[in-house]
DNA sequence: TGATATTCGGGTAATTCGGGTA
DNA sequence: CGTGTCCGAATTACCCGAATAT
């Protein structure tokens, strides 16, 4: 079995997570992850065929600028 | 996809529960919820729409803290 | 080349949001 | 003070067949 590791990426690209990625994330359908696309919530890139790619910098950012903490247990 | 690749963990990633999956747990409105989120006593992180997800482990958290043991049993 | 999972599109239910109120 | 409910509006979830990705 050949192990498909994720091909090796030149210095300064971009990790790219695809919709259904997303969606576990922030515990959503993927669909909906491309709705926020559409809307211009999220930045996407598209591959040839159409499908969709985000950039996770971009995706990691944004579930921190989301996040409220809760309180401090005790 | 043959194989499926497992997907990318970032630090911090949490399984996250919908209001109403906590409102279960909780036998409790949605609504009742998201007050508590609104009042702080739960942290919570927001969708790009606007909806709110919870961090199962802070419910458990949570649940476990509030709960009071019974008599136990024989 | 084929096999399988995912993601297109669109449409239509189901949740959730926010404010206000009891 | 905490919770449940009513309302309209917005967001999200599930349905399908067809195309794409690996």
């Amino acid at each position: 079995m050949t192990t498909m590791r994720p091909a090796p990426r030149p210095a300064g690209a971009e990790r790219l997570l695809t919709p259904g990625e997303v969606a576990g994330l922030f515990r959503v359908d993927p669909k909906t992850v491309t709705r926020w696309a559409t809307a211009g919530r999220i930045g996407s890139i598209r591959t040839p065929g159409g499908h969709r790619r985000f950039r996770e910098s971009e995706v990691n950012a944004l579930l921190a600028e989301l996040t409220t903490p809760g309180p401090a247990l005790g």
